[in-house]
RNA sequence: CGCGGGGUGGAGCAGUCCGGUAGCUCGUCAGGCUCAUAACCUGAAGGUCGUAGGUUCAAAUCCUACCCCCGCAACCA
């Protein structure tokens, strides 16, 4: 029987400048979500790249004394070895300088000019180049230092140049009626509910091409004209499962499931992207969620501030499970959240190191000084046994719900809700004191506990693929018996199986913070 | 009238969509345990859930008005 298929996406990053703990926040999200599905039993096809034409990239290189492939060609790799630092288990990893994605790209704009939704036309107005966007003459204003600034507070210059543009207002309504259909399109709510409000206060068609630069896709049998960076970004996510070759990859990938982005860009995925898959005639992803952005103790992170950090950084001093659970467990998913050093530390010491990695090792250092270093049999089992293990059986519906609406923070709530009580039933059980009134009772108290680390482990290895490896190893279960189909009553661990000697996986950290903060 | 987010015990947060004893982590205090990574367990102190109204048998949660903080520049997801 085929599996499920599931296409998840990052946003690509633009690679003008460093990778921050933004991208790498956005990363960590994806793959997370990837590897719970993966682990659920879909076919996973994840990815991310990078988003390299456009006008900032040409600003940049030339600020450096490079051209925009230079500059493209030194950062890139940082951003893949953030990508592979972070844990990310993406199929492809896309660059929108490559080959494949230009023929891609000109190949939607032929069906979209195909479709009759491109023409051209002379286009003036006033243009901020930090925004890469026109603005109508109202929305700029002259200030007193002589220059023209638009909304965003960016100068602005007057250009007049000829352009393609897309109907974009050709599809205000049919986009409408898809939100309206589709109500899982968007989201969180907040973010469907101001692309609604933007799309019915009118489209006007968009200038999607530029004479002005030639760092980027060229125009179909126009090759004067680039096209606006949006519209190749965008088609990076079917570029990306091999189009234009609608066979195999695409076919069995396309349409996909879900486009992971920052808030500040869902416009371009709730309103442009639908509109141009609908032109060429390709089928609508599934839905666009949109995370929040982090802030460093509720400030925006800044270089004058000195209160960036570098994940890098991050990672090498904590491990980059531990990264990825304190942002994954401390920010609800979908809204803007704050980090610290001392929040770091807290949650590694407090619910790594001392809730599940001491619930692990205290439990299997009893079982391999008690038990011969083998998984005990359990006698029968008491109220409270089936209590617990009842209610670890029940998490993975609760994570599925959660992860399906990528609530993620929330399917890790529930999991530590679970550790807690385990850490209670040991230390309510004294399996310490069983040992000398009545051993098979300790057998099974021990057992029902390594079970619950083995459901625990299970669970928690989409956000923590190496340590969760690291504790089924030390439960012994086999490298093939660690997906979510050997979860629930009919696959219990396996009394008699030879275990390690058990060693602490999560250690505690130390307090005093690096010079990052 | 630009857009958006937020104001919950000392700190940081969840809960708000689908009203019903105010919850979590850290910190503080007092006990317990000794299997464990100075970890774990129990109990206590500490909150009029920004303000003022309204709806309701019942409001942190719904409605109205208002106050305050922060993003929407830059290196940005």
């Amino acid at each position: 029987m085929t599996p499920p298929k599931f296409f998840i996406t990052t946003a690509i990053s633009y690679p003008n400048g460093l990778p921050h703990i933004g991208h790498a926040y956005e990363a960590m999200a994806t793959d997370a979500l990837a590897r719970f599905k993966r682990l659920d039993g879909y076919d996973v096809f994840f990815l991310t790249g990078t988003d390299e034409h456009g006008a900032k990239m040409v600003q940049t290189a030339t600020r450096e004394g490079l051209t925009p492939r230079q500059l493209a060609d030194r950062n890139v790799p940082k951003f893949e070895e953030m990508v592979t630092a972070i844990g990310c288990s993406n199929q492809d990893f896309i660059r929108t300088s490559d080959e494949r994605h230009h023929h891609a790209t000109q190949e939607i704009w032929r069906r979209m000019a195909a479709n009759g939704d491109i023409y051209k036309d002379v286009y003036a107005g006033w243009y901020s180049v930090r925004d890469e966007a026109y603005y109508a003459e109202g929305e700029t204003e002259l200030q007193t230092d002589g220059i023209r600034y638009g909304p965003q507070r960016t100068p602005v210059e007057w250009v007049e140049e000829e352009s393609y543009f897309f109907r974009l207002g050709a599809y205000q309504d049919t986009l409408l009626k898809h939100y309206r259909d589709n109500p899982r399109f968007i989201g969180p709510e907040e973010r469907r509910n101001e692309v609604v409000s933007f799309v019915e206060s009118g489209l006007r068609d968009l200038s999607i091409s530029r004479t002005t630069l030639s760092w980027g896709v060229s125009v179909p049998d126009d090759p004067k004209h680039v096209m606006y960076v949006w519209v190749d970004a965008l088609t990076n996510y079917v570029t990306g499962v091999g189009f234009p070759d609608e066979s195999g990859s695409f076919e069995r990938y396309w349409p996909a499931d879900l486009h992971i982005i920052g808030k500040d860009i869902v416009r371009f995925h709730a309103v442009y992207w639908p509109a141009f898959l609908m032109s060429a005639g390709l089928a609508l992803p599934e839905r666009v969620f949109a995370h929040g952005f982090l802030f460093n103790r509720g400030e925006k992170m800044s270089k004058s501030v000195g209160n960036v950090v570098d994940p890098f950084d991050l990672i090498e001093t904590y491990g980059p499970d531990q990264v990825r659970y304190f942002f994954l467990r401390e920010v609800p998913f979908g809204k803007d959240g704050s980090y610290s050093i001392e929040g770091i530390v807290n949650r590694i010491n407090a619910d790594l190191a001392n809730d599940l990695g001491n619930l692990a090792q205290r439990s299997l250092t009893m079982i391999a000084r008690n038990c011969g270093g083998r998984v005990p049999a359990p006698a029968a089992l008491a109220d409270v046994d089936d209590a617990l293990l009842a209610t670890a059986d029940d998490l993975l519906d609760t994570c599925r719900r959660a992860m399906d609406d990528q609530q993620i923070h929330q399917a890790l709530t529930a999991i530590w809700a679970v550790i807690g009580d385990a850490n209670r039933y040991f230390a309510a059980a004294a399996p310490w004191e069983l040992k000398k009134t009545d051993p098979a009772r300790m057998n099974t108290v021990l057992f029902v506990t390594a079970e619950l680390v083995r459901i625990v482990s299970i669970l928690v290895q989409p956000v923590m693929p190496g340590s969760g490896a690291r504790l089924l190893d030390l439960l012994g279960v086999a490298e093939n018996e660690r997906s979510f189909a050997v979860l629930g009553p009919e696959s219990r661990l396996k009394a008699g199986t030879e275990l390690p000697t058990p060693k602490p996986v999560f250690p505690r950290v130390d307090r005093p913070a690096p010079s990052a903060e």
